[in-house]
DNA sequence: TTGCAAAAAGTAAGTACTGACATAAATGTT
DNA sequence: AACATTTATGTCAGTACTTACTTTTTGCAA
């Protein structure tokens, strides 16, 4: 039985994430991470080997895309296939249910594209000279 | 004129994103910084007193709160109004834009908070006793 | 007179995140 | 025989993020 305040007006629970300790947000941090959000993408409708997305993610650091992958790999979002040969080879996809927070977070990331030239313009609006 | 490269498959610009020094990749990790999430939703629709937000946003410190408005009001997100008097009396709320992105982001964070008990099942049945 | 109220700012200390670099492994090339 | 190839892993130093704690302001209640 929900408190009250963990009620909005939508009458959705949302307790959840403003809850101090709420798995929620654990999740939350993987999707949103820095690394995370661009992984995403750039998984989007392709599969793709580790050297060739590293590429496309530009400024990632090996160290980083690893990591950031084998979260993203243990929380069910992308689907990890590797060929047993050497050198390694290894493609990277989207699961099912990785590809649908990619396509909120595409969303997300879209927006603030569209924006960023008037976002800009109105942090220099504050800061004049 | 965009590299080929640069263009995906909604024939949209997505170049930017994916680029090392990229604006918008500053504005991404304002808007999904670990409390930015947090604030935004919880900021929709209402206007709100700092101490009540801090009570609202369970585990955020005093210091990362006024960092986390701080930033999202240089970037034009929120909208911060002073009544001056002591002790003091300061109200947060959202700018016509930080609705926008709040928006997004809480399309994001419900659909984490209705897949979280779906995520937590895959990743222990990846790790069984 | 002491203390509390609310919203920061400042400081110092601790923890987490990042990135650069070195290493491994089996086969084909020079 | 030495070397490049690809995907990691391990280590280590450097940077950034977080938190706890202290200080300020002014009027009013104890």
């Amino acid at each position: 039985m929900p408190k009250l305040s963990e009620v909005v007006r939508s009458g959705k629970l949302v307790g959840n994430l403003m809850a101090k300790e709420c798995p929620s947000r654990t999740i939350l941090k993987h999707v949103t991470g820095r690394w995370a959000v661009l992984t995403l993408i750039a998984l989007q409708d392709r599969t793709i080997r580790f050297s060739a997305l590293r590429r496309l993610i530009g400024g990632v650091s090996d160290r980083m895309l690893t990591q950031t992958l084998q979260t993203l790999e243990a929380d069910g979002f992308v689907h990890r296939k590797v060929y047993d040969v050497v050198p390694p080879h290894v493609e990277y996809s989207l699961t099912p249910m990785g590809d649908e927070v990619a396509q909120h977070v595409r969303v997300l990331a879209d927006w603030i594209e569209d924006n960023t030239q008037k976002i800009a313009d109105h942090q220099e609006a504050k800061a004049p000279a």
